[in-house]
DNA sequence: TTGTACGCGTTATCAT
DNA sequence: ATGATAACGCGTACAA
């Protein structure tokens, strides 16, 4: 029932909020004030290393930092975010937190954070029903200073519509590459990397590769399309079976690598839109007694951690994660933020191919 | 200089908060007021549903419920917070968050509080140097309901010292066992999980195992606690060699693997403390020509995603992370939360052994 | 050099 | 049934 769970959540926090194992409650400036002798807006340019015109008696200075320090106060970023200051929180909402792709990309996106001062509140709308809970939760929250959004949330139109209505500055990470941007997009340049993986097989000798692709929009989409362009373009397109769309995940390996063996004439070589598949088709080959590279080159797209610990290391195309994070905040909440004029920036960030073990030249027959 | 960060803060956020494209500002109580022709309370009284003697003529709150909804009226929870509701924000401190583990933990923590309407803040502590800045950053922060610690940081004093200080309440996951436990914990019984391994290990024939762990507190230091002793007590402590010590990473399984195998009497299988070591080992022995688990036996500890699909699959000890996350977030934000009263809980949750494929019985030799 | 007073957007307690 | 009003903790013009 909502009154109950109002007062439940109410009696909690207040609990949490005013009062603690003594009993006592956190020391306002009001408080410092009080123990100082002074007035509670003297205490604020005290502590806050008085803004304007420097005017402050070293005396009652060095008094109330004492007592400051003393009481043990700490300043309230609620009561300072009511009066318009930031509240260095960054909202991430990020579809599959399970996917370890994005949790690099957290990962990236915390530590650049903490390098501006900045602190990241996570926030999912895997599901099309949770959008409102994202929505509600996160976002309808003025409390983020700018919000991040990692994958594809074009199909999400609710979200994107709420998003452009609010009032924090909105960029997309790996948002896909779609006409009209509501916001500033940092993706990667999909198509060059599909090339070069592509191109590094091809000089191999591999000329029947196969496609493991992603159910997914966005990046996915522009690399399956790559892959058929340039197969097309290198020998004439490749047979239906050679291509297989999957779920993201590395139990997706072998159910993906059955079909494309299945097929005539039989691939050479797999790439994956992902090393999470890359990965499962490693995993895949090993229990069908299948050797990796000598009997099938497999490359993957993203170099994971993973990927150059795997058996055998995994050739890939590495994302630079790092530098479209970075392109990323600073285009929300960095000095030079897109400003909302004209039309959103959209910066395309190059990929490149690393060659591990998982590759090799194609087999004579 | 602080002066201009400061103002360049104030600056960016202003604008962010408070205008938009159009040059709007967010739509307050007070504007759906005026429009509804009514006084802001009665607004808030409506659009939270009359929390006390309900009284409200349904012509008037239909009315400012349609307008509010025409505004685009949106709730400002900067100020719900100020007046002492809940932020429903969840701060989780973590150690390493490159760490895959701490990365599902993350994942499980992010579902857990989604459940409950939370959201996930993010803060690291991992030098510590950077105790300081976590602590300014989200935990002096009371804008965070509760405080979840990921890993063990008995030795970073100040941390919890401020903790303790702090108004939110503070829950500790895998934070180790030290006596006198400031706030709840929820960990893992490090114990029985070694056992299970050894006796699995022991099991199929094995004597010789070796033990690959890492340098750290808490958990790291009981398994290999519970190693020296399960081994001594099962036919003599192991030789000195059979016990390395190293960090994190896929990368340590080579030095680790190198110094093992160079010691007599060559071990026939390996533990490792955690499950990115022991992936790390299978690619280190992959490289050497090693074959798992025919020439070596590999148990590694927390079932990562990964262990099910690696190169060969991994036998492991599982974490219960889902249920280790859930026991923390009760107790610091639960309806059982607790209460600060007596000694804060200890809760240990049992794990259990996954047999994969990287181990087998010693080779008849 | 320091104190007073107001407002940020809500919620909650009075009156009416 | 609804309107005025006082906090919440802080920053800051303005007055003294």
């Amino acid at each position: 029932m909502a009154r109950e769970r109002t007062a439940d959540g109410d009696g909690a926090a207040r609990r949490a909020r005013r009062t603690r194992a003594d009993g006592s409650r956190p020391v306002t400036m009001t408080d410092v004030a009080a123990a100082a002798g002074v007035a509670q807006s003297t205490v604020s340019r005290i502590l806050n290393d008085a803004p304007a015109p420097i005017s402050v008696s070293p005396q009652t200075r060095e008094r109330v930092h004492a007592i400051a320090r003393e009481l043990g106060y700490r300043p309230h970023p609620i009561a300072r975010a009511l009066r318009g200051a930031p509240t260095m929180l960054l909202g991430a909402i990020v579809r599959d937190i399970t996917d370890p792709f994005f949790a690099g990309a957290i990962e990236a996106l915390s530590l650049e954070c903490k390098a501006r001062g900045y602190s990241v509140v996570l926030g999912h709308a895997r599901a099309a029903a949770d959008e409102a809970l994202a929505m509600t939760a996160v976002l309808e929250a003025r409390q983020c200073d700018a919000i991040v959004l990692l994958g594809d949330f074009t199909a999400e139109h609710r979200l994107v519509e709420d998003l452009r209505q609010g009032h924090a500055p909105v960029v997309g990470l790996w948002h896909g590459s779609e006409r009209d941007r509501p916001f500033p997009t940092v993706g990667v340049d999909n198509r060059a990397g599909v090339r070069a993986a592509l191109e590094h097989l091809m000089a191999l000798g591999h000329r029947n590769i196969a496609y493991v692709g992603v159910e997914s929009l966005g990046d996915m989409q522009e690399r399956s399309g790559a892959y058929m362009e340039l197969m097309a373009a290198a020998g004439g397109p490749p047979p239906p079976g050679y291509v297989q769309t999957v779920a993201n995940t590395v139990l997706s390996g072998q159910p993906a690598l059955d079909a494309i063996l299945a097929q005539e004439p039989r691939a050479t070589a797999i790439f994956a839109a992902t090393d999470t598949i890359a990965l499962g088709l490693l995993h895949a080959a090993y229990e069908r007694d299948l050797r990796i590279p000598e009997d099938l080159s497999i490359v993957g797209f993203d170099d994971l951690p993973m990927a150059a610990a795997s058996v055998p290391s995994l050739t890939t195309v590495k994302m630079p994660i790092p530098e479209i994070v970075a392109r990323g905040v600073e285009l929300c909440i960095g000095e030079r933020a897109w400003d909302g004029e004209g039309a959103a920036p959209h910066v395309l960030l190059a990929p490149s191919l690393v060659v591990r073990r998982s590759t090799a030249p194609v087999a004579a027959r």
